[in-house]
DNA sequence: GGAATATTACTCGGATACTTTCTGTCCGAGTCTACCAGG
DNA sequence: CCTGGTAGACTCGGACAGAAAGTATCCGAGTAATATTCC
C-alpha cells in the first residue's frame, strides 16, 4: 500500500479540526507532518480529485474538507490515493493450458477469486466504517495533550495575517 | 499484490488433485495454465521455502504438497508469495513536525495505524478460514467438465513413464 | 542372466537483466492581497 | 479621504527525473533413472 495513505489521512484528520472557514495549504500541512511538502501535495491533489477535499488558490488558499468529517471513509481515502482497483486481480489462468475449456463452459466465477474477493469485501468494509470524524472523536479523550498542542498549532496557522510578520528580515 | 498469488493458489489446488506419491515438475504446472516456466518456478520455489511445497530433484522429480489441503489456507499461500508484512506501514508521523510531544508521550497506538490494521486482520481472518481443501471440495460440484478433464491430464502427466516417447525424432 | 558402474537427461535453486510502479522534484497558470496613484 | 488600477506574491496543478519493487530469464549444482559392461 502506498505510503501516501497515511499521509492523507493525517491530512484529513487535521483538515477536520480546522475552523470551517480557514484553510491549510500544502506547505502548512507537510510542515505540521515533517513530509516533502512537493510529493504531499501530489496525495492532496489526488484527494481533491477525489471529492474528498477543496482546493483554493492564491493567498490565504489552500485546501479544506469538501463535506462534514462523518461522511469521509478511511476507504474513500485510500481508494482516492491507491485507485479503486482490488488488490487481487483474476487473470483467468483457469481457462488456459491444454485442459481448458470453451470459454462460455467457465459461467461460475473463479473460487479463487471469489475468496480473494470476499476478503477484500471484508477489509472495506472495515474501512468504511470508520470516518474521518471518528478519529477526531477518540483524539481529545485519548491523547488530550497532543489535541492541545494542535490546536494551538492550527491558531498560530489559520490565526494571524502574515502582513506584518517578517519585521526583523535577515538581510546581511 | 504479486500476480504470483494466484498462480500459486492454482498451482496448490493442481497439486492437492494429484495423487500423494506422485508429483508435478515445475514445467507440467507452467503447462497446464500456461505460463512463464522460468519465472513460475521462483514462486514455487517461495511455497517450498515456506513450508507448503516440497520439492524432488532429478527425473520423476518436482514438486508436491508438503501436507495435506486441509492444513494449507489462503493466508498461508498469499504470504509464502508476497511476504508476511501488513500493507500498512505506520510512519508514525505523528511523532514529527512542530507540534510533536516527547515520545514518551505516545503510548497509545495511532488511532490510523490501529484502524487499519483492524481492516487487515478482518482480510486476514477471512484468508485463513480457507484452505486448499475446500478448493478441491467445491471444484466437483461447481465445474464437473473442468475437474474430468484435470483428471484425465493429471493422469497423462503423471501416470505413463516417458522411457520410450521420443521414437520419431526430428533429427535434421 | 545378473550386478555393478559410468552415462545421461532431467530436476530444482539461485544469480542475472528488464519493465512497471512508486517516489520525489520542478516549473507554469491562475488568483487573491496589498500597495500606490489619482480624483 | 475614497476609488481605481497595478504590481506582487502566494497557491494549486500537471509535466518531468530517479529509485524500488515486480517481472522475466538464464545457467549451474545435484539427483535419479538408464544403458553399458563385466563376471
Amino acid at each position: 500500500m502506498s505510503e501516501g495513505v497515511e499521509w492523507s489521512l493525517h491530512a484529513c484528520h487535521l483538515l477536520a479540526e480546522v475552523p470551517p472557514d480557514a484553510c491549510l495549504s500544502s506547505l502548512q500541512l507537510a510542515a505540521f507532518f515533517d513530509l516533502a511538502a512537493a510529493y504531499f501535495s501530489k496525495h492532496l491533489q489526488a484527494l481533491t480529485r477525489a471529492g474528498i477535499t477543496n482546493s483554493s488558490t492564491g493567498p490565504q488558499g489552500g485546501y479544506r474538507l469538501a463535506r462534514s468529517a462523518a461522511s469521509i471513509s478511511f476507504l474513500e481515502v485510500v481508494e482516492a490515493i491507491d485507485g479503486p482497483a482490488p488488490a487481487f486481480r483474476c487473470g483467468e489462468i483457469r481457462q488456459r493450458g491444454p485442459a481448458a475449456l470453451p470459454a462460455r463452459m467457465y459461467r461460475n466465477p473463479c473460487a479463487i477469486a471469489a475468496t480473494m474477493a470476499g476478503a477484500e469485501a471484508a477489509w472495506r468494509h472495515e474501512l468504511a466504517n470508520v470516518t474521518i470524524a471518528d478519529l477526531v472523536a477518540s483524539f481529545g479523550p485519548k491523547a488530550p495533550a497532543a489535541k492541545a498542542r494542535t490546536q494551538d498549532w492550527l491558531a498560530e496557522a489559520t490565526g494571524p495575517r502574515p502582513a506584518a510578520r517578517n519585521s526583523t528580515s535577515l538581510s546581511t
